[in-house]
RNA sequence: GGUCGGUUAGCUCAGCGGUAGAGCGCUGCAUUCACAUUGCAGAUGUCGAGGGUUCAAAUCCCCCACCGACCACCA
């Protein structure tokens, strides 16, 4: 053996071992409770992060149930990642001087695939890098067809439940990425913008968004408000910049008496409470934003304009004409933004599929509170709770072409601008209208937001392993207000990943996808399985840097985990996530720490080679085991293994209880200071006497600890176990669990 | 405006009802002995402030302060 630890010359030949070993895919055990965690698929374009080297959580969770000889899946997946990838594919079009509006949808989208396609390898080597014995074997990507087969029927499933509707509303839509987000991808930043005071007919009043008066079609106060009581339903004439137009004033609760004035213009098409007023009172809507984020006809000479250029112009313009009263500079105020490219969105009107929330979010909360899944930490049990109880109802459908179409066409021939008639399917082309029997058909040109596909990913992908996913999912006439019975639901069908898996044992991720991905597949997977896609929840939290800063590439702080990896070992840099980090608690991680695991790794490989010097000192033959003579045992050796039995047991209830960082403080702690410094110490005496029993003991402490940690510190730990004497060819991955 | 975290050794953090812990750093000593990616010895904290519950509180309750995160249709 080296006199150091060389990571590099044994993790890439134990990871091969294990792969074409096997032992990766799971053992059945009729006997046993099978143990599954669904690897939240990464980006199948994008490197690996320090965020998901955190996914290392699951790594141990699933070594360890191997090793305890449960049937043990932990499932790969890919994710096409929709906007996120097209957002990154237009950059590069960017950067070669073209735009995604140069291609027809079918190329565009071809290209992508092909852009994905060449990238996907990399990601897969990474988590191999990282030693995550993952089932490649079932390896699935989102846009594979039999997940979109799933959700198709899924779709196709709310839709004929009325939990799925087609409606015309403001939308929070990118002017700049060309697509609608649902709220959940809005984000809110404040912003300090001046307020306008403009005069307004007989009012004064304040808004910070004087270009969209050409869309003003009324005028609001609060029904309370005495001081414009008398101007309630009366119409009155307001001069602007293309002249004298006539708005009708209302009362309606929604607006604050106290903010500016009490006076309140109504946009309907720009404004999300405005729209709201505008249906209460019935009032017209004119759209002067554009999709282009351009004013529109409506806005006569500034028509075309950008919307900051607009605003700029209209503003001066209306100094000149005296109809502005004041203006105050030093308004703050949250605007909603892209999370992505961080223009302002903007409300605007659009026909979109919406998914009714609030009947499914009903059931999952129910599901938590009677405890069918148990959050990790406790603490987002309630967080989770708040999100299902506050959900929206969820825009899915996405202006863009990379992901996975909706399967649904309007009628070209019954529909009318006020109905139209749509006809949803599972994928296949429906070739006449239900309604008139026309032929007239065009499909919808969205794609489903990749969360709505993401949030089948549970039962997905288990049932893509069976012959006949068409089974397992519900009719909908079984389903009669959503009050779901389990037992109705599965047709036993052995052999397929669905009966075996579902409900998976843990969902692990970090706490910040907890309701983009969390909740959701625990609305989605009681609504179409009848019971939860998981058990337990187990939520981590954010890498930092040493300081506590957020890691980005632009500030150059961000600690690369593939480098980590190679300079260090995978070893030292999962031990490093894990070791003194709490569940759901943001951590700071540095090289420093790193170095200090590797040092661990490297106590360990030394250990080992004080017992391989000693095997030949004895002239011990290295592949024999040692028995060892218990009852003739000294009474500090026995006394040892007693204290060894002990850690197992200690570690193996922190494992229980998912405190990795307790359980492997408790294990380092023993090995290095009780195990190396104290005992080996002690046993030197005897050793120099060549006494076999001795060494026979040092090597089965050995044996043990190296299991414990092997969920830890898989690569070392292997490596050293296939070169203890008595090895039995029984990798240490598939060896048993100590306790 | 709402919700949730955090505040413990120089730094980064565990612990969350029973005499203050780890990693890194620091100080001194050792060293051809498995390991200098080492060993031995050591220093360092009224566990953010105040109040309460308890035989006992860093740990539970209340209140305050300061950081941080997330949410939210104040035009």
């Amino acid at each position: 053996m080296e006199k150091a630890y060389n990571p590099q010359s044994v993790e890439a030949a134990m990871y091969k071992i294990w792969e074409a070993g096997g032992y990766f895919s799971p053992k059945m055990d009729g006997g046993k409770q099978s143990f599954s965690i669904l690897l939240p698929p990464p980006n199948a374009n994008a490197d690996l992060h320090l965020g998901h080297a955190m996914y290392v959580v699951e790594d141990i969770m699933i070594r360890y149930h191997r090793m305890k000889g449960d049937p043990t899946l932990w499932l790969p997946g890919e994710d096409h990642a929709g906007f996120e990838t097209q957002f990154v594919y237009e950059k590069y079009l960017t950067k070669e001087g073209k735009s995604r509006f140069d291609f027809e949808r079918e190329a565009l989208y071809k290209n992508i695939w092909d852009f994905v396609a060449a990238n996907r390898g990399t990601m897969e080597n990474q988590l191999r890098r990282l030693g995550f014995s993952l089932d490649w074997s079932r390896n699935i990507f989102t846009l594979d067809p039999k997940i979109i087969a799933i959700v198709y029927q899924t779709f196709k499933k709310l839709f004929d439940d009325g939990l799925v509707y087609r409606d015309a509303r403001l939308v929070n839509y990118c002017t700049k990425d060309g697509t609608s987000f649902s709220d959940l991808e809005v984000k809110h930043v404040e912003r300090t913008d001046p307020l306008y005071y403009m005069k307004y007919g007989p009012f004064i009043l304040a808004t910070t968004r004087p270009e969209t008066k050409f869309g003003d079609t009324a005028v609001a106060v609060n029904p309370k408000d005495k001081r414009y009581k008398q101007w309630v339903g009366k119409e009155i004439t307001v001069e602007g910049l293309l002249g004298p137009f006539k708005v009708v004033v209302v009362a309606d609760s929604a607006i604050d008496p106290a903010f500016g004035t009490g006076v309140a213009k109504v946009t309907p098409f720009h404004d999300m409470t405005d729209f709201e007023i505008a249906k209460r009172h019935n009032l017209p809507a004119k759209q002067v934003i554009g999709f282009d984020g351009r004013l529109t006809k409506i806005a006569g000479p500034y028509a075309g304009m950008k919307v900051s250029v607009a605003r700029e112009q209209i503003v001066k313009d209306m100094v000149a004409r005296g109809l502005m009263d004041h203006i105050d500079n030093a308004y703050t105020h949250t605007v909603a933004t892209c999370y992505k490219c961080g223009s302002v969105l903007e409300p605007l009107p659009l026909s979109q599929w919406y998914i009714r929330v609030k009947p499914l979010a009903t059931q999952a909360v129910k599901a938590v509170k009677a405890k069918r899944i148990t959050f990790v930490p406790k603490r987002f049990e309630k967080i989770a709770n708040q999100w299902l109880t506050h959900f929206h109802d969820w825009n899915i459908s996405r202006q863009i072409v990379w992901g996975i179409r909706i399967p649904a066409w309007k009628c070209e021939d019954c529909s009318t601008p006020e109905h139209e008639h749509w006809i949803v399917t599972q994928g296949e082309i429906p070739i006449n209208c239900t309604k008139c029997g026309g032929t007239r058909l065009t499909q919808d040109i969205d794609t489903f937001d990749t969360w709505f596909s993401s949030a089948q990913w549970p039962y997905a992908t288990l049932l893509s392993q069976s012959a006949n996913p068409k089974s397992k999912i519900l009719n909908s006439n079984q389903n009669e207000n959503l009050k779901l019975k389990i037992e109705n639901l599965r047709t036993k069908t052995t052999g397929t990943d669905f009966d075996t898996y579902y409900p998976t044992s843990v969902m692990e991720t970090g706490y910040d996808i907890l309701p983009w991905w969390v909740c959701r597949m625990i609305m989605l997977g009681l609504y179409v399985t009848g019971d939860v896609p998981f058990r337990t929840v187990y939520l981590h939290g954010l890498v930092r840097d040493a300081k506590g800063q957020k890691m980005s590439k632009s500030k150059g702080n961000a600690i690369n985990p593939l480098k980590m990896a190679d300079q260090y070992g995978a070893d030292a840099l999962r031990f490093s996530l894990v070791f003194g980090t709490a569940a759901g608690n943001d951590q700071s991680l540095s090289e420093d720490k790193i170095r200090g695991m590797r040092n661990f790794a490297n106590k360990l490989w030394n250990i080992g080679r004080f017992i391989e010097l000693n095997i030949a000192k004895q002239n011990l033959d290295s592949k024999e085991s040692l028995p060892i003579h218990v009852k003739t045992l000294p009474n500090p050796q026995q006394k040892m293994l007693k204290s060894v039995f002990d850690l197992s047991i200690n570690v193996t209830n922190k494992m229980e209880k998912y405190r990795y960082s307790d359980a492997a403080k408790k294990i380092y702690d023993f090995t290095w200071h009780v195990f190396a410094d104290k005992y080996i110490e002690q046993s030197k005496k005897q050793l120099e006497a060549d006494d076999t029993q001795t060494l026979a003991v040092l090597i089965d402490i050995y044996k043990t600890l190296l299991k414990l940690l092997h969920p830890f510190m898989p690569f070392v730990t292997e490596a050293l176990y296939q070169k203890i004497p008595g090895w039995d060819r029984i990798p240490l991955i598939i060896s048993s669990w100590p306790a």
